[in-house]
DNA sequence: ACGATATTTCGATAACTATTGAAATATCGA
DNA sequence: TCGATATTTCAATAGTTATCGAAATATCGT
């Protein structure tokens, strides 16, 4: 990943609000529902109004969380979908796993030691 | 790591300027130099004024780059050591593995499937 | 101490961003 | 179609941030 792209990632994510959204998606993108076949599948992201009740306390939903999400969105870390008059979120676990392994690379780049054991 | 300190790294990481230089000072650091007694060390980082030719291709040192490289360090992602005249500048490897590992618990939380493959 | 080099700090400014409330849009059930 | 619920868009505002040039600080060699 270039720096433009980790830059656009990482504002998106710069954001105490946001943060907190992204951890709360990963969490949720981590249930697993059934279908009608007794199959197993991820399960449905949280409403916008589920995610502004974790993340605000108060269920009547916001302005401000639609716009934090829209950042999210567009900067292709979450996906949102219509379910009715809901919307649900999920994480885009594309753009997770590119970000994820971007620093797992920079890291590997810098070497197995955090500690300099010689000098 | 909690919300909070996810989103002060990404919001260091979140212009592309300081980008370019967290991802150039990662190249930096996996360069390997060798003591004097034959020992293998990671090379000492790019001082501040390489890293400023590198980024904005002008071999004069910036106030603006400076300004990055604060917003860096406060944050922890870069430990910076005067070598004299000059400043060297690191990667700080302890925060770049907490950095790298959320991101690859963020993913593993998600599940291995990037596709969903019912429903 | 002095001059040269390297880097940081400071002050000003323009651009961007988060927040808020009100209005608009979308969907559903009756 | 009408009312209710859920979400988004819009406009205004206050706070934040990136950038620039000039001045200040630090270190070295002479």
């Amino acid at each position: 990943m270039d720096a433009t792209e980790l830059a656009r990632l990482c504002k998106a994510l710069g954001d105490p609000t946001r943060a907190r959204v992204f951890l709360f998606l990963c969490q949720c993108c981590a249930q697993v529902a059934l279908d009608d076949d007794g199959g197993a599948r991820p399960a449905d992201g949280p409403t916008v109004g589920e995610v502004c009740c974790h993340i605000t306390g108060s269920p009547q939903p916001s302005s401000n969380l639609s716009f934090h999400l829209k950042e999210l969105r567009e900067a292709g870390l979450v996906t949102t979908e219509r379910r009715g008059q809901r919307v649900v979120c999920r994480i885009d676990r594309a753009t997770l796993a590119r970000l994820a392994e971007t620093f797992a690379a920079a890291q590997s780049c810098c070497g197995p030691d955090p500690e300099r054991t010689n000098r």
